[in-house]
DNA sequence: CCATAATTTGATCAGATGGTCAAGAATGAG
DNA sequence: CTCATTCTTGACCATCTGATCAAATTATGG
């Protein structure tokens, strides 16, 4: 059998595999999984399609390993949220983490949004399994919180949506973000605006009462 | 010429027209347009494919007569911000309309969320146009209220994406919260409990500092 | 009932799409 | 250099897709 004794990638392979990636992410990110094709892909990759089948033996097949590359890290935000810690510093913190996600990836936040609008057919079993058992336990956090006064008493699973919505808001409506301020593209400049208001809101929102 | 005399409608073209649209509205909205087939409205309308193009002229066609049907209602409640209202008052109900909307007509949503998704190859001209218009006049109202020291001081654009946001956030990835939520469907005791926490947060940050 | 207009669809077409295959070109360890 | 392995692609295929057309069927007003 071809079984490589060394799993040592080649560079060649690395590579490709990357090309290929970052090329399928641009286009499902837009156009998901059926609106994108396999000759677009190798098009922005510049390679032939069947070159494509021998990185990835479908179209399938590469995206879900597109999905799987940037789960993990759209994710991890939310892990960081410490019980331990002061519950409006903590919030600031995972706001500020969500919006550079935002600012430093547009198209994984795209990519998630077109695979969940489409049903979530790939990512199902994520969102009802790791996710859901990483939000259940912030959401204890948050509750504990709530409990001991220190922020305003809120739905902890809205307030985690309210959050997701506001933040990948930017990356998602990009588009229509640009054609009602007038702007060419989105910079620093509107990714602090817009933290500096949603910091203002939310944070002062989740003050607890007097 | 086949000009038709009366301008009325047959019943069976107003009806059909109205399958077509349905059937369509429902595809668009999950795999926007590439990924949407006639075949596949055809399928979902209960008639044949040609029958589809007697009613209309080409795909293009039903795509821009689904989003030009549900464009007006989605942008209506943003004209009802009153700038004589009472400032809290005024956007409550503006956010109430929004989540309302959201739970009626979630599809509608989720096919603007696909069209901006994609470009907005089709609904450019709108957003920069009557919508940055509509935009703009709220902008100035906020800003008033906020120089008349009657909310907090927040950016009026920033706001608004907010609101917009968090809104439409349970129609665009409902499939998401259901699996957060570990519920079968979104019912009217979900959209309440989010309102609920919107409100409780927005409002409360939105309130003028003492 | 008749004639005209409106509606419906099977057959068909050209081009796109996901995927295969065999053969050629580049690479790299010994 | 040498040859086995890895990489690359032109040609090809079956199916899908948007669209057309002519022929058949069904309303509708007089």
């Amino acid at each position: 059998m071809s079984t490589p004794r060394s799993p040592r990638k080649s560079r060649i392979k690395t590579m490709n595999e990357g090309l290929i990636l970052e090329a399928a992410l641009d286009l499902f990110s837009r156009f998901g999984f059926r609106g994108t094709t396999l000759d677009g892909i190798a098009l922005r990759a510049e390679m032939s399609k069947p070159n494509l089948l021998y990185y990835f033996k479908s179209k399938e097949d590469i995206y879900e390993a597109v999905l799987e590359r940037t789960l993990a890290e759209w994710l991890a935000p939310l892990t960081g949220l410490d019980e331990d810690g002061e519950p409006i510093e903590e919030i600031r913190k995972y706001i500020a983490a969500k919006i550079a996600l935002s600012e430093r990836n547009p198209k994984a936040s795209r990519l998630f949004a077109t695979e969940i609008l489409q049903g979530a057919p790939s990512v199902a079993g994520v969102l009802s399994g790791p996710l859901k058992k990483i939000v259940d336990r912030k959401a204890r956090t948050i509750r504990k919180w709530i409990a001991d006064g220190r922020i305003a008493p809120v739905d902890p699973y809205h307030l985690i949506f309210m959050i997701w919505a506001v933040t990948q808001h930017y990356a998602d409506f990009e588009v229509q973000i640009r054609a009602v301020l007038g702007e060419r593209a989105l910079g620093r400049k509107h990714f602090d605006a817009a933290e500096k208001s949603i910091m203002t809101v939310l944070i002062e929102g989740l003050r607890p009462r007097g």
